[in-house]
RNA sequence: GCGCCCGUAGCUCAGUGGAUAGAGCCCCCGCCUUCUAAGCGGGUUGUCGUUGGUUCGAAUCCAACCGGGCGCGCCA
């Protein structure tokens, strides 16, 4: 039944192949789709598929996932079959006669039950693949479907009164994966982290700090008991009286708790942007809720919403009328004690994002504030913005665990295992990709153990060790070389002047990479794949942007290195034959290259040796 | 009780309308005179939480239910 059709030379499209595919610019499932929808529209002008005037369905090219079904597939004929009362087969069939594809690129086209129409490639558009990787360098991938927008993500925003923990680090390499990512995918993005260094809170913190500053000097004080554990205070109160010694231990009470609440806060804060330097988080901005406070932007909004009777005073409180806007109940914008609420503080700082004039902000919050989404949406749709602009993310929790086992986390009995000490455990880069190689929405288990016992099997390292491989066998080419025989020094396999020569090659020319390919079907394979999974990135890209989930990404990356490590194992790329030599050299520094660029969006290190 | 998130292999997770549901870990068996074996190949593993519906076709969409997590009027 199945109707095959070896494209024969007389089809070809392209008058000056090799060296291009004009008119069909861009990935190759991106050219497939184009060839498709053009041989749908030529069908239906020509009245073969029946009554249909136009295409009632968009033109999908898919990855199969059995080999028999070929590289690519559409199934575009099944979807058009009720509108065009025919059977997908015979619409296929109709469609498959007037694709136009270059020869050199595709080897086979055939259709196949229930009514796909298959694709087999041939060896064209992976070599002007690799040539555009080559062109595109550390911008391959890179896309402009963000238009230059203005984004700005916050994110962490985490209590300036302790240690942080996995939960913030898992926030943290989020809303940075997602920061790299968008800028990659186009947009203009700015990282802020949102300090909570005014309130309630910083009351109790001042109180413990004094207490605890009190303490550590040897006078007997009471420690506050609904307060922040002393312990979790320790390392801090320790940092400040190194450097302020009993200089404000006479102070008066008010006076101290003040003052040492002020420098224990801002000796966390130090010690958070470190921690996060060192997770190769940076910020644009370390955004101060007291500022806001203190320049009166709370106040305004209070009176913004007084005077567009979006408030009113009940039970002693001043409330927003939440319950208008969606909201499942009103909410308290300040309190019966006078003191104004989270929501107060987060009404005037999101009001400032939107006059800052960005196109559009994310929130990433952890899972236990979502109760505050829909207060936060009603306060900023009744300062007239647009909620639509506003996109939270909540990230689930981690759950820490050491040999299957969770690891029971109580701030009362000090037994947090802080992000810090996670990160001198598994090393950095694991916890970059673990972090990110989930989806926000999903829990995650973290098992330390696992991570660190595995730590030869880890995903994180494997991808690595392919990038350092890569590198390895380039260094390998040009080095001189030492003959086993004679111990004798012999020039490097390429010279440097060559290799300038090839680079410039490899950015131009299509042919360069024909050599590449083994005639063997089994070797044939595994070049095809990696060079149809390098030649993925940008849709990869264009996908994780769209789903925001940079964890595509690094899922991706892994996959890039897999394919790889096949194709070393059965394909040499140094060999006798300076033209093969050449042309497989370019794969090499291709993968190289698709792997740098992830792991740069991932914020995994991407080292040149193992 | 109400709201949000989740439920896929022993474990950790992909897959969100297409053909026979995939990786990694774990376990077993092979493979190093040759560019990094920190690797590769092979083998085993499933009531896609349950039931019903929509569709030519459902892990994917809809409804109800079950199970887990989180939140629920002046904490942040």
């Amino acid at each position: 039944m199945d109707r095959k059709r070896p494209v024969s030379s007389d089809r070809r499209l392209s008058r000056s192949w090799p060296g291009g595919c004009p008119g069909f610019e861009g990935m190759i499932r991106f050219k497939l789709k184009a060839a498709v929808e053009n041989a749908v529209e030529k069908a239906i002008a020509a009245g073969q598929l029946g009554e249909l005037k136009d295409a009632p369905a968009a033109v999908v090219i898919e990855k199969p996932r059995l080999p028999e079904h070929g590289d690519f597939a559409c199934g575009v004929a099944l979807k058009m079959a009720s509108a065009a009362r025919m059977s997908p087969i015979k619409i296929a069939e109709a469609i498959l006669d007037r694709i136009e594809v270059p020869a050199r690129c595709v080897a086979r086209m055939e259709v196949a039950q229930p009514g796909f129409i298959n694709f087999r490639l041939s060896v064209g558009w992976l070599e002007e693949a690799l040539r555009e990787i080559h062109q595109a360098g550390a911008d391959f991938g890179r896309s402009s479907s963000g238009r230059g927008q203005r984004v700005l993500i916050e994110y962490v925003s985490a209590n300036p009164t302790g240690d942080l923990h996995i939960g913030h680090g898992r926030g943290a390499v989020y809303g940075s994966c997602l920061a790299n990512l968008l800028k990659f995918a186009g947009y203009a993005v700015e990282q802020e982290f949102y300090l909570n260094d005014t309130g309630e809170q910083m009351l109790t913190f001042g109180r413990c700090a004094w207490a605890a500053y009190q303490r550590r000097l040897g006078k007997r004080v009471d420690y506050p008991e609904d307060g922040y554990p002393e312990d979790s205070l320790a390392r801090f109160i320790e940092a400040v009286v190194a450097r302020e010694k009993d200089r404000w231990l006479s102070l008066p009470a008010e006076e101290g708790q003040r003052k040492l609440g002020e420098l224990t806060r801002d000796t966390i804060i130090e010690w958070q942007k470190e921690l996060l330097a060192r997770l190769h988080i940076e910020f644009d901005r370390w955004y101060s809720e007291l500022s806001l406070h203190e320049r009166g932007a709370v106040e305004a909004v209070l009176q913004r919403f007084a005077e567009s009777g979006m408030s009113y005073e009940a039970e002693g409180a001043l409330w927003l009328k939440a319950r208008q806007l969606g909201d499942e109940r009103d909410r308290v914008l300040r309190k019966s004690g006078g003191a104004t609420t989270y929501l107060a503080a987060d009404a005037a700082y999101h009001l400032d994002k939107y006059e800052r004039g960005y196109d559009h902000l994310i929130t990433i919050w952890g899972a236990d504030h979502h109760g505050q989404v829909p207060g936060l949406k009603a306060s900023v749709q009744a300062l007239g913005k647009d909620p639509a602009r506003l996109e939270v993310i909540l990230t689930q929790i981690v759950n820490l665990q050491r040999e299957g086992q969770m690891v029971r986390m109580s701030k009362r009995r000090g037994t947090v295992v802080t992000l810090a000490e996670v990160m001198d455990e598994v090393g950095v880069d694991a916890v970059r990709y673990y972090l990110a190689e989930s989806n926000p929405q999903n829990p995650i288990n973290f098992d330390l153990e696992l991570a660190k016992q595995t730590s030869r099997e880890n995903p994180a390292f494997y991808i690595q060790y392919a990038h350092a491989r890569c590198c390895a066998i380039l260094r390998r080419a040009l080095e001189p070389r030492v003959n086993s025989d004679t111990g004798a020094e012999e020039p490097p396999t390429v010279s440097q002047a060559e290799w300038r020569q090839w680079c410039d090659l490899y950015k131009s020319s299509t042919e360069v990479f024909a050599p590449i390919f083994e005639e063997d079907p089994e070797i044939f394979a595994h070049q095809k794949n990696l060079i149809m999974r390098l030649q993925d990135l940008p849709e990869e890209v264009e996908e994780a942007a769209a789903t925001r989930s940079p964890g595509r990404l690094a899922r991706y990356a892994f996959d890039v290195a897999n394919d790889l490590q096949k194709f070393y194992e059965v394909c040499r790329v140094i060999t006798a034959d300076a033209a093969v030599t050449r042309a497989r050299l370019g794969l090499i520094v291709a993968t190289r290259q698709v792997l740098a660029n992830v792991l740069g969006i991932i914020g995994v290190t991407a080292p040149e040796r193992m």
